[in-house]
RNA sequence: GGGGCCGUAGCUCAAUUUGGUUAGAGCAUCGGACUGUCGAUCCGAAGGUUGAGGGUUCGAGCCCCUUCGGCCUCGCCA
């Protein structure tokens, strides 16, 4: 077998004259009756070969029988091409190498779709045919931008003292939290393993166990229904540390991130990087991930829409909820069947029962700003004016408000605000604007189930001064939570956790958990609570999200090498899949349809 | 569980106001030609159960029902 001496990507001017072997697979083939050239292709780029029947009869009829995707060795000599015969697209496009022994090392089968327009091929296809797909340049790209920032990221935190520590992944079900994924225990039987959701009580554990900092790149596994940026199993960057407030572990992460943007795309992260409170964040944005690269933030102008004549409107701030909304800088130029159908029934999938909207029209006479729209007349001009100002609404803006509970009108709003933001062309896709999203309530409470849900997780700590407030007035407490926030995604979160056995069961009763639930579910922790727990918080990092964001890519299924469907299935090797029977009674378990 | 978009040759897409001869094109494939190409070019050939099943009709890629699959999304995701 030949082998390579030099791969792909690596020959240049300067090995004139040598005499070299490469291996890889055929990119392109041309046949010129005479001369064939063949592109050769591995991880590291392309290099062309050239065939001469003059100089090499043997080789050059050989060569006529190659097809796209073979298996090639080959050995030869460097030569500059001819003047004006260069390929500046490539970085070998200096030099060729003429062949004079070729070894097929394997054939290959036509493949079912080309691989440089595989960008538009149904992806389903690009799934079922994974080993292909991934031998795109594009997709290498991605893969290799994940490798290095997971080296970057051990690198980093061996440096500061970390130890990589692997928890179980089969671990202990808790009802909380997304679905488990579960797996039943042949030598238990009846009982069943959960996958883990995060490594979160592990690692609190670890801290007990004075490992004192603590990372892990760890597979997580949530059993909801994915999106176009979650899958079921997806890999967090789970991080520890004792002996430290917020500020220590935002200190420490932020770093990485700014180390890992600017080794990936040489952009500088200012560090610190700032901070938004959630309130703030939920006022101007109606999220706690606000994407920071455009501005057009949210306004309450319930105030003035109280005094006017609309009844909607009336009623709204009446019951206790606000009106609400943007000010869309040229979307003027938007007609009114756009924001009455696009606009409104966009609003309506998020849950908003109406879209009022005022186009801000030049008065020429009053050499001012004036509103128009449907519902115009039932503002004075004194409140529209009022309306202009709070938006600082200038001719050909439209202003989007809607009318309901401050909850239900920002889960509309922040949407929508990206989505008019897209259409108007308002978003620098080069910018990365980061932000610490800080002050999280504690708690939020949960109307249907009448009982209070943790915000983060039940193990975050309230804020110190907050603490009388857990008998008297736990909505208000604040948390010592802290998500970290690039255009819109949330990539990190994380808190300081509560250390003391009395405060972590205190919190446990807020959430409705009986002592007895939190003993069966976390017995084994509030133990570990007690025996000398050191003060201690950390972070988990999405990094699928985070490559992608490195990537530029809005499909998460990119950024892994064997994703699955919406539906949890990989089409490479059809999992799931039936087991045989012996299986099953080895488990002793029986399946049955339902529904 | 709900909503939306999609499924035609190996791939990407066409196929005329509810329907009307033999379902087309580009790329890929196969064969031939060609001394310098680099998305080679030129000539030719082959390639189809229109995702599947049923229905309406003289006639269905097109209309109706069922079903399978993919994507986006609401719910869900402590």
């Amino acid at each position: 077998m030949i082998k390579r001496t030099h791969n792909c990507g690596q020959l240049r001017a300067g090995d004139t004259g040598s005499k070299v072997s490469l291996c890889g697979w055929v990119d392109s083939y041309r046949d010129h009756g005479n001369l064939v050239f063949i592109d050769l292709r591995d991880r590291y780029g392309i290099t062309q070969l050239v065939f001469n029947p003059e100089t090499q009869p043997e080789m050059h009829r050989l060569s006529r029988q190659l097809r796209c995707e073979w298996v090639l060795g080959a050995s030869g000599t460097v030569r500059m091409r001819g003047e004006g015969l260069t390929n500046p697209k490539l970085p070998t496009g200096e030099i060729e190498v003429l062949i004079d022994q070729l070894e097929v090392l394997n054939t290959a089968k036509t493949p079912p779709f080309e691989l440089d327009n595989a960008g538009s091929v149904d992806e389903e296809l690009r799934l079922k045919h994974r080993y292909i797909d991934l031998r795109r340049p594009e997709m290498q790209n991605k893969l290799e931008v994940r490798h290095r920032v997971t080296k970057i990221t051990r690198d980093f935190y061996d440096s500061e003292g970390f130890w990589e520590i692997e928890t179980p992944f089969l671990g202990k079900s808790t009802p909380e939290g997304a679905r488990d994924f579960l797996v039943p225990s042949r030598l238990c039987i009846g009982e069943f393993y959960a996958l883990p959701q995060s490594p979160q009580l592990f690692k609190q554990v670890l801290m007990i166990s004075g490992i004192d900092r603590y990372f892990q790149i760890v597979r997580c596994f949530r059993d909801e229904d994915p999106r176009a940026d979650r899958q079921a199993e997806f890999t967090q960057i789970d991080v520890e540390m004792s002996f430290v407030d917020s500020d220590d572990v935002i200190d420490v992460n932020e770093r990485l991130v700014a180390r890992i943007f600017k080794e990936i795309l040489g952009i500088d992260v200012k560090v610190p990087i700032r901070r938004m409170s959630y309130r703030q964040a939920m006022d101007d944005y109606g999220i706690d991930r606000p994407d920071l690269r455009f501005d057009m933030k949210l306004k309450n102008i319930s105030e003035i829409a109280a005094q006017s004549q609309f009844k909607v409107f009336i009623d709204t701030v009446g019951r206790g909820g606000v009106v609400k909304g943007f000010c869309a800088p040229g979307g003027g130029k938007f007609s009114r069947s756009d924001i009455e159908k696009t606009f409104t029934n966009f609003a309506a999938d998020y849950g908003a029962k109406g879209l009022a909207w005022f186009k801000v029209v030049a008065d020429e006479q009053a050499k001012k700003a004036d509103l128009a729209s449907s519902i115009a007349k039932f503002f004075s001009p004194q409140q529209k004016q009022q309306i202009i100002e709070t938006f600082d609404a200038k001719p050909n803006d439209l202003i989007l408000l809607i009318a309901d509970t401050m909850d239900a009108a920002n889960k509309a709003l922040a949407p929508l605000r990206i989505k008019l933001a897209k259409e108007l062309d308002m978003i620098d896709e080069n910018v990365y604007e980061f932000v610490w999203i800080v002050d999280f309530p504690l708690f939020e409470w949960n109307e249907k189930d009448n009982r209070y849900d943790s915000l983060h997780h039940p193990f975050t700590a309230p804020v110190p001064q907050d603490l009388e407030k857990l008998d008297t007035d736990p909505a208000s407490i604040r948390s010592q939570a802290y998500d970290i926030v690039v255009n819109g995604s949330e990539i990190g979160g994380g808190s300081v956790r509560i250390h003391q056995p009395d405060k972590q069961a205190k919190v446990f009763k807020l959430l409705n958990i009986s002592d007895t639930q939190a003993q069966e579910r976390f017995g084994f922790f509030l133990q570990a609570l007690k025996y000398g727990a050191p003060p201690h918080g950390g972070i988990a990092f999405g990094l699928d999200r985070l490559v992608m964001l490195l990537t530029r890519t809005d499909n998460i299924r990119d950024v892994i090498a064997f994703p699955k469907t919406q539906k949890g299935q990989c089409l490479l090797t059809d999992a799931p899949s039936e087991v045989e029977q012996s299986q099953l009674d080895d488990l002793n378990l029986r399946t049955q349809t339902h529904h």
